[in-house]
DNA sequence: CAGTATCCTTGCTGATACTG
DNA sequence: CAGTATCAGCAAGGATACTG
């Protein structure tokens, strides 16, 4: 997935949650594969799409503006085993695919909307910072914190 | 970053969660920003890094595994720019940078942390998922759901 | 120690064409 | 409608060498 090395073994789950907490650090550690699944902008975007109910492949390639066929399909995969979304297919003509948030997938959408907040609370200041410092840049200012040695 | 086209100008943030919606497919909706920062599985990771206080340039590079010095820089570049870190250089030989969370930094781990949790919470399921779905394709069987037309 | 500059590989991504 | 298969382009990311 990312295509970083990896032993290539079956891991050992208890190694990282001793004492109930993960390392995301360890490359090893599924708390970093976590990471890299909404790493993903699609991830994220689907699973928002998700959020009110079935949607068909063609809604969510609407729904989701600018993801490519390929990608959509991919990331859908992806989301399927990793049980956040069930595929149902209808035995018709023609076809018919329905994508649906599974108690799994729709629990993620909570951290999801804690993260979506944070955004509309601070996004203003993010981008306020943005542009200070690329004025600052364009004057050749030396804004940077120097701090004594202190001994 | 994502180096799509922007309108320049301050938004206002009540257009896209009309309804306590948000749209994340709009190029300029602050959530889809968000999206592109966390993006970067480096920039999670270092400001978890940072959660406990100011770390230096080689703790960082040590404390989180596995990131090359070039990402980061990259990363700690990224994040002062957008005011969520500090930088600060003390002037002696040899050299010494501390990085701190500022107080929007800072306020980001929460919903961070609701995402680690989440991880914690479910990660064994997705886990388990995973492993039933890679078996289920080397047996070739299909095991997805197959609804009847239904009238 | 804390970077900067450069090269080079990897693989993500989108466009296109085809199938059931 | 809902995919699968293949190919070409580009940019992210890592390794290496060098600097203040």
């Amino acid at each position: 997935m990312s295509g970083g090395p990896r032993r290539g073994g079956v891991v050992n789950q208890d190694r990282w949650h001793a004492g109930g907490r993960w390392d995301p650090y360890d490359q090893d550690c599924p708390s970093r594969q976590l990471l890299d699944r909404i790493g993903d902008r699609w991830t994220v975007l689907v699973v928002l799409a998700l959020a009110d109910g079935p949607r068909r492949f063609s809604e969510l390639r609407r729904s989701v503006g600018g993801v490519s066929q390929k990608m959509l399909t991919q990331t859908l995969r992806a989301l399927e085993r990793d049980g956040l979304v069930r595929r149902t297919v209808f035995a018709q003509v023609p076809p018919r695919v329905d994508y649906t948030l599974t108690d799994t997938g729709t629990s993620l959408l909570e951290p999801l909307r804690g993260l979506l907040d944070w955004s509309s609370a601070h996004m203003d200041d993010v981008l306020a910072s943005r542009a200070r410092h690329d004025e600052g840049e364009a004057d050749g200012a030396a804004h940077e914190r120097v701090a004594a040695s202190g001994g």
